[in-house]
DNA sequence: GAGTTTGAAACT
DNA sequence: CAGTTTCAAACTC
């Protein structure tokens, strides 16, 4: 077994953010002479479940695996986050920070979530399990990550920076305490662990090991912009410098939330989706057409870089360019000179938009409910399907509609796209882009983005940059496999019945940083099942840039489904790949969206047909005709 | 390990 | 919006 000391790092970051519940309580300036030993207890436990379980474990385990076991008080893995008053989660570090190769699989078991008290602090027990090398947890002090999760009683793969705690919320930050005091001037963020301290000597050293490992957690280097530009990656990720960083002068600590909070505040105000991911991965399978030769493996083109890279020199061939880092290829909207990208030169991703933009066409043939719900079901089936390797395999997706005798002939063709609601949605996007760094993995972490993310190339980037919906009906427990369903999306009014409801409460999630642009679901005419316009494919090439800072501040209270009035023209994605994951895939139905879309044309064969399956019946048909 | 190159981010 | 500067990662030696 070997336990890279990045890895190290991580877990002790995990301690880190169990040591400091503690720490809170008692004096959070004072070291606690006990936690390096805990840490290395950490360590070891988190080191052998890294090394044994590489496999999903059932969401009804109750062991308690390495984050949990970090629980000074507890044997249980008890985390405590802070409950979030609608600040928003930054997914963006979930998924920035989240290497291929090493996807955090974290279940929780609604039953352990249980709430300290009325404030804002509430103890979740969770149960994680590790999948690969995963250290840690990183449920970035945001309780509502941690609620959606456990909302779904689902396990699901979450795409999180292995040790890095984010600060998504400013409340959830005071949590995390470090275990000494930092000083920003004069000290570097490694000096805030001894484990990491013998490790951060060298940030090359660690930075190549860090590669090697596939360690992709997060860890900078910054001099001079104190880790609160998005020159650092850790800011950029969302996340808090701890061990691995090398940085000087961090103020990209919990002690420093509000200087945090408020950079990054004016970093959104500057760019709404300065910390959304930059990656934006397909939905589907590419055609082998798309899929390029990379050494003995081909790596399908399953993103692109939302903005494009801007590479002069490197020709796209050397991770300076962002894309070449993503392992996606160039596309259009990319500025490069003589690209050479690999996965994809500039000018070849435009054909899969084009492609994409056909098959949306094709596949605008279900109704809008019908493609919510089957959308919903897909995210939320493949949410469960995808995180089992077994499951990564591609295979031959089937539209829900055409599988049950919906094709597209039969289907009505609804032209209106409806953007979910960025509560719903903006909690587990993030978890599933993927970072660059690992190849290895790419192939079938892109298809678990595929799966989960509604194709980048194909919809409008503002809905595709989101998890949508769909995340909703992951977080419905009543579309779990687990059987946990309690809470109805649909009426957000039923947070209290149900476990989602405690997990997600009405004060909020703040999805600023990723779903700015998310204002409900949405009806809108925008694609009308026609050919996009120029205009209208070149607001998806731009979609991180039209958004209204309102929105994202809107977001902030997540117990009002923003059902945005159809006037309102927020493109919300279509659906269409949602077949792409195969209607076996579909675990439950669920509304969640129908209440918020009344006027809607009335559901028929895809929710119909899938009644017919058996597997969406629980929902009262009322709601399909909403 | 130091220095250089590179391109994103930030600034003007 | 374009040009410039700053910055830190990537890279080279």
């Amino acid at each position: 077994m070997v336990v890279g000391q990045s890895q190290l790092g991580k877990r002790r970051r995990l301690q880190f953010e169990t040591a400091q519940e503690k720490i809170v309580e008692n004096d959070p300036g004072s070291e606690n002479p006990n936690t390096a030993g805990k840490s290395e207890i950490l360590e070891s436990s988190c080191a052998d479940i890294s090394s044994t379980s590489h496999n999903i474990q059932p969401t009804g385990s109750t062991q308690s695996t390495c984050p949990l076991s970090l629980s000074q008080n507890t044997r249980n893995a008890s985390l405590t986050v802070s409950k979030p008053s609608g600040i928003g989660l930054h997914l963006n570090s979930i998924v920035n920070a989240r290497p291929l190769a090493c996807p955090l699989n974290v279940s929780v078991k609604p039953t352990d979530v249980t709430y300290s008290s009325a404030g804002r602090k509430k103890s979740i027990s969770i149960t994680s399990h590790m999948q690969n090398n995963m250290q840690c947890t990183s449920f970035s002090s945001n309780s509502n990550l941690v609620e959606n999760v456990s909302a779904t009683s689902e396990e699901y793969t979450h795409e999180t920076p292995p040790s890095c705690p984010s600060y998504n919320n400013a409340k959830s930050m005071k949590i995390i305490e470090h275990e000494d005091k930092f000083d920003p001037g004069s000290l570097n963020s490694g000096q805030t662990g001894r484990v990491d301290e013998l490790d951060r000597s060298n940030p090359k050293k660690k930075r190549k090991k860090t590669e090697s490992t596939d360690d992709d957690c997060k860890h900078c280097n910054c001099k001079k912009s104190k880790c609160l530009k998005l020159y650092c990656d850790c800011f950029a990720a969302g996340i808090y410098c701890a061990g691995p960083c090398s940085c000087q002068g961090c103020f990209n600590r919990p002690e420093y939330e509000d200087t945090v909070l408020e950079t990054r505040q004016q970093i959104e105000s500057r760019n709404p989706l300065a910390f959304a991911p930059k990656i934006i991965h397909r939905l589907t399978q590419p055609p082998r057409s798309q899929i390029v030769e990379d050494g003995d493996q081909l790596t399908p083109l399953a993103g692109r870089h939302k903005r494009g890279c801007n590479c002069k020199k490197s020709m796209c061939l050397k991770k300076y360019c962002e894309c070449y880092q993503a392992n996606v290829g160039c596309s259009d909207g990319c500025r490069c000179e003589d690209c050479q990208n690999i996965y994809g030169k500039k000018g070849v991703s435009g054909t899969i938009r084009e492609m994409g933009m056909e098959v949306i066409n094709e596949k605008l043939n279900c109704s809008f409910d019908d493609k919510m719900k089957v959308g919903s079901i897909r995210s939320r089936s493949s949410l469960s399907e995808f995180q089992k390797p077994h499951n990564l395999t591609p295979q031959t997706p089937s539209f829900q509609c055409s599988n049950h005798g919906n094709d597209a002939s039969k289907a009505r063709v609804l032209p209106g796209r409806y953007l979910p609601s960025p509560e719903s949605e903006s909690t587990f996007y993030p978890s599933y882009v993927s970072t660059p760094r690992s190849p290895k993995n790419s192939a079938s972490f892109d298809m678990i983005m595929e799966a989960s993310n509604m194709n980048s190339e194909m919809v409008p980037f503002g809905q595709d940059l989101y998890p949508s919906v769909e995340f909703m009906d992951e977080c419905s427990p009543g579309c779990t496999t687990s059987g946990t369903a309690t809470g109805h999306l649909t009426s957000m009014g039923d947070w209290s019945n149900s476990s989602r409801a405690q997990l997600l409460p009405p004060g909020g999630l703040s999805f600023s940083s990723l779903c700015p642009r998310r204002s409900s679901v949405t009806p809108v005419t925008l694609f009308g099942g026609t050919k996009l316009t120029d205009s209208q494919q070149k607001s998806i090439d731009n979609y991180d840039d039209d958004t209204p800072n309102i929105l994202k501040d809107s977001s902030i209270q997540p117990n009002k489904v923003k059902v945005t009035s159809p006037n309102k023209k927020r493109i919300s994605p279509p659906r269409i790949r949602l077949h792409e994951l195969g209607s076996n895939s579909l675990k439950s139905g669920r509304k969640f969206i129908l209440k918020a879309v009344p006027s809607f044309p009335p559901l028929t064969s895809c929710i119909n047909s899938k009644d017919n399956t058996g597997r969406i019946s629980n929902d009262p048909p009322a709601d399909d005709t909403l």
